[in-house]
DNA sequence: GATGAATGAGACTTCATTCAT
DNA sequence: GATGAATGAAGTCTCATTCAT
């Protein structure tokens, strides 16, 4: 999508598929959506689909890899490369997830909380390969808030163990997301984003310039 | 189930079938199920489920009521009634949780988190009461969480919102149950417990009695 | 179809089922037909199809066994039912056949052959299990020819191999359906017959009572 | 493929579309394969297929041909040309196709009879133009069969109608390839080829040089 | 209170075919 | 002369649901 010529044309199709089944499965879930629908929505015919998809598990394999790298570079790796501080960082990444939601619920009336965790649980069982990718996306996620954890411990001179901290810092970014969809409420990301922060020595970092709460 | 005498025998064939439902949605997921597999698992003809509920969403319902009350009876209501001090309640919890993870672990070779979550996340689009209803389940949780909180913080002087910490720990807990289904590791909730115990000011209260951690 | 009360009712439906297979597959072939039509020739639904079978495939296996054992009975045993001697029953055998082609042909303008040599040819590699099915079948016919060719033999005191002259008796009639069908024309099968009744000693042993050839 | 440069490009493509999907239609029939098996067993794109046949039935038409005019002369003719005896042509004929079929179950594990009986009996209903075509090409085999009957009956001084034994002949060959493919077993084709050497009085002519009977 | 039998709608998937390059 | 990309129609099979007994 942000490189338009150096994709073949049916390299730009099969992309453009796999958007459109990401954004239906994190909307409705896997097993909801048909393939039908998924055709329907990125304007192709329904051979086009299997054409570049071995059959439906085919996409969510696709999917999950498509949200497992993308969102990582978009939100991890961006906050890492615009900042240095490591409460600045976890304050960032919390911000766009935060954004995210909010513009999310503002231009749908729904939030669909990560776009990963709700077919891993879904397809858990059905398609072990599924849930183990994302939790090597999980995996890396850790790695980044470890980072932060021991930035930030060394500064603050904790002896906190930064890996402990870390998976702390991951599972409770599960835990925003899932209770932001749950409860429809984008700020309950921020709630997370404020503990966070706390968490690792720095609980008077904003992470919104002003108090624009919605 | 625990009142076995008081129930007439429809209504036990009512309870056998929204408990297998529960069973399988949990671990296969709503749209994975189908209504002739849960007669089959629970020894009843199709037509049967159809005497008891309207339709399959009504069964959704169902799940959604007895995995809201029932587990928060067992588990909650249980520590409060068992502990008086806070962090002891806390670590009942989460031992009870994790000993819960690591039976199913080692009968069934995985492991299911949440029975709420992933049927929320799922129906969540397609039927919001679903999601309601647990919000509603989860809401309950966290003023567990928060009056674990206000007792803590009144034992430990902390000025820490007791609200807040609240919120922290129920998403800490919903990040527990995700993470240790996604990584197929109970041990992830001993983790996540002892995070939440280090929030309320008592990091070395201990979870399990001795090292057993299966 | 011949014991009416005996059948429950769901015995009855599968049944009818198979017989309208069976007749579309020897008209036009297993792949040619698609389970649409069998229901809608069967006046069922689809579904109900599949309540009976659990697959295409499954409903290939029934029509061989019920092409297998039906004609048999109706063909073979009935003329050695009716007949002492072997020309008799022979050309009993023909007769039969013959009156089956020739009907077949005035009444639909086409003529179908054997109804398990198509399906089995067509289905030799992908089900290995429909050519052994229909291979028993036509042991079981070879072994019908051959007490013929061992009773003809001690008649006329031939010293000829009845094992040899009975196979020889089974492929010309394979033969037969096969040449009456490609040439659409049932007097092919009185041709086979008077070779075969040559073949064990009996040149003379009339087919049909008259000239009768359609 | 006998004249290898006197073939335009495009004429050997098409030739070489027409032997595969003629071995693909005698092992799994017409309706088994699609166009794309046929195209990638060719090595040719989809649409190259289509330039040079008008649809699929097109395909069947010039396989059928193929397979009439081809297998004639390689088997009759030759036979023909090679010997002069009836009885020697006879059993060459058998000869050549035993051999051909005992080949192809060495190297194939499987046997696939006459390449287009199934074929016609496959399409006979949909196609008759096919089974027109292969009805001429057995014709000109029982010619070929009718001619061995006279040749043998001027020696033997028989008085039986050669028109007769050539069509017996005919069928015979019929049977012999429906067993042998039903039974998976080349031997059968050498027990008819003894029946037919003794129908024309030449009981004890060898098929085979010595006694390989693999 | 329970069940065997049936069904319409819709799921996933593949087919033969065409078009633009 | 050949191909990658696309498609409408049709195929097999499953679903949630109902009815008669």
């Amino acid at each position: 999508m942000n490189r338009p010529a150096l994709l073949t044309k049916g390299e730009r199709t099969r992309a453009h598929i796999v958007a459109c089944a990401s954004s239906l499965f994190w909307r409705r879930s896997f097993h909801a959506v048909s393939v039908d629908q998924i055709a329907e929505v990125a304007g192709v015919n329904k051979a086009t689909v299997y054409r570049y998809f071995a059959d439906k598990r085919d996409l969510a394999h696709a999917v999950i890899r498509h949200n497992g790298v993308t969102p990582i570079e978009m939100i991890f790796a961006a906050s890492f490369a615009q900042y240095e501080k490591p409460e600045e960082r976890l304050a960032a990444i919390y911000r766009t997830a935060f954004l995210t939601h909010s513009e999310m619920h503002a231009s749908n009336g729904d939030l669909f909380g990560c776009p990963i965790v709700g077919l891993s649980l879904e397809l858990g069982q059905e398609m072990p390969e599924v849930r183990e990718e994302s939790a090597r996306t999980f995996d890396e996620v850790e790695r980044y808030f470890t980072q932060i954890a021991k930035d930030a411990a060394h500064i603050t001179g904790s002896d906190a163990d930064p890996a402990i901290t870390g998976r702390t810092l991951t599972q409770l970014m599960h835990g925003a997301n899932a209770s932001s969809r749950l409860a429809v409420e984008a700020d309950r990301m921020l709630d997370a984003g404020r503990a966070a922060l706390a968490l690792i020595g720095f609980p008077e970092t904003p992470i919104l310039v002003e108090d624009q709460t919605t």
